[in-house]
DNA sequence: CATCTGACGATTC
DNA sequence: GGAATCGCCAGAT
């Protein structure tokens, strides 16, 4: 069930999913809904995403942690501090303790199966 | 219709 | 070990 959605929708749904203080790369996600190597389409989905407003887009950064986006939000800061309100340390656009705060979607939601 | 770009990633040099 | 290059796929010009 909902399983054929667009694929900009499903990385939509896994980005909202991402639990608070936690974040994740494009290419977990574009892995998690089976596209793996095609990590752009899911950074490419937040441009183009109509529910940006509702997507915690900020939670979403590069494989390394780096806040690739962020001149998406207006070109400030603005990522980093959503960020860091969150419990997330952000040291010149990168994700500090990356490792800890990384929220893999292929690990933390296992089968989801009924 | 052809070409380029783009919030990435992995590999090669 | 940093830099450069190819591969992904889809949209925009």
């Amino acid at each position: 069930m909902a399983s054929e959605k667009n694929f900009f929708e499903r990385v939509y749904e896994v980005v909202k999913l991402i639990p608070y203080g936690r974040v994740t790369s494009y290419g977990a996600i574009a892995r998690y809904l089976g596209a793996a190597g095609s990590a752009r389409m899911v950074g490419w989905a937040m441009n183009n995403s109509h529910d940006m407003d509702t997507i915690p887009a900020q939670r979403v950064v590069n494989r390394i942690g780096l806040l690739t986006g962020k001149h998406h939000f207006g070109g400030s800061s603005a990522m980093q501090q959503l960020l860091e309100a969150e419990g997330v340390k952000i040291k010149d656009n990168q994700v500090l303790d990356f490792k800890k705060v990384f929220w893999d979607p292929n690990l933390e939601l296992p089968g989801r199966d009924s």
